[in-house]
DNA sequence: GCAATAATTAACCAAACGTTTAATTAGACC
DNA sequence: GGTCTAATTAAACGTTTGGTTAATTATTGC
């Protein structure tokens, strides 16, 4: 059979955006529910965000949210298993195995800049998920039992760098870990209030750029024994 | 004029909590709203909180709200202001005039981790707030031009300590700010997160000494020359 | 004691919102 | 080409919710 014609849509809402293929195509139809979904959540939260802002971004029918995920909480925990997993599964990828132990949590450090900076959206979900101790998160199948390969990947790297010389004695690598991520997490997820405060931009260019090379430089300058 | 008497009666709703006066006394009516709102705002967000549950939890009638506040994002707006101008106030407090330059910065370190430890509502309404891009603060006018008295006393500091060569040159008063703020914060606002991934409890009481004594490590390592 | 005013209450309202009903349309399969 | 099923739609429903009306009660100033 020939495969469907390619001709598309747009949907009815001005600016909302999302292509609607003519055809019937359930997963993309969900998937752009989903995508809908994580911009609407990410900026108003649970409470805040609405359905039918969502079911007009996705180009869909409102209808087809409850079809595809039951309701709006199930959809919420879709969006957000999505965007956390993603993040556990790209740190997974990380090869750490350098010979250099100092180079291995360089490298550490700035994934952990760069994918926040790349990904702003899991930071606000994390922000709402944590006013709401995590509820939803641990109500996710799927994540709660991811652990942190990246702690025991961590605990060899300090170990192999204390017999080397160049990192000191007796650092917790789950206090490191969190350490890491706070650094820039915090520069981030509270780049609004901080500009705010300092009357200085916090997002521009420049200020990312100096905030990147500082984090790495307060974390290797713990880290000397 | 023989003062009110003191006889109270308790709030309708059991469980709400609030103690009210028989006798009328505006400030108290105004303040118990405050309070209400401050922990349901906390706790839900702006979207998520209700404004009845307020009413309850203050043990006043609905209407007192938009009595005294307007309305629910006048409320939230005042809230939020009560409780950031309390930290910037306690901040600015501070004396960190210490012959010690170290020293000084240390007591910063513990300050910044004792004061998120004791008002968790600060951090999730902040976090909030960030998810809104600031929106609400900006508005308030006795927020707006509170500038950051400690970062001027944070660059004599570390001036001080460079010169007496126990801090190293080149440090970013801001950027070091920045990151004593983000190494308390963050484990506080991202307990919930934290703890679930971990599967370590990390509000116990052992767990917080550590990371207290951690995040100063952090600092103190990181200033060393 | 008696107005005048401030504080408080109960009942109500309209809009917003998540969710559902029921009908329709497109594609798959024979 | 006809039948069956999955995908989609339009419209409505029932509740929740922020906000309001208008009357009532306490307090203050005289």
């Amino acid at each position: 059979m020939v495969s469907a014609p390619v001709r598309k849509r747009r949907s009815a809402r001005a600016g909302a955006g999302a292509t609607v293929p003519a055809v019937r195509d359930a997963e993309a139809t969900r998937q752009r529910i989903l995508d809908a979904a994580e911009s609407e959540f990410s900026a108003k939260g649970l409470a805040g965000a609405r359905v039918d802002v969502i079911a007009a971004g996705a180009g869909a029918n409102k209808r087809m949210i409850y079809y595809y995920f039951g309701n709006k909480e199930n959809l919420y925990v879709a969006v957000l298993e999505n965007a956390y997993s993603h993040m556990r599964r790209e740190e997974s990828g990380l090869s750490l195995d350098s010979v250099d132990p100092l180079a291995a949590i360089r490298a550490l450090v700035l994934f952990k800049f760069d994918y926040y900076e790349r990904h702003p959206v899991l930071i606000s979900l994390l922000n709402a998920e944590n006013v709401h101790g995590a509820r939803y998160l641990r109500r996710s199948r799927n994540v709660t039992k991811l652990y942190m390969p990246l702690v025991d990947t961590l605990s060899r790297i300090l170990k192999n760098g204390v017999k080397k010389a160049v990192i000191r004695r007796g650092i917790d690598p789950v206090e490191l870990y969190v350490s890491i991520a706070a650094l820039s997490y915090f520069y981030f997820s509270n780049k609004a209030t901080l500009s705010n405060a300092f009357g200085r931009a916090f997002d521009s260019p420049a200020g990312r750029r100096s905030r990147r090379a500082h984090v790495v430089e307060v974390i290797l300058g713990y880290l000397r024994p």
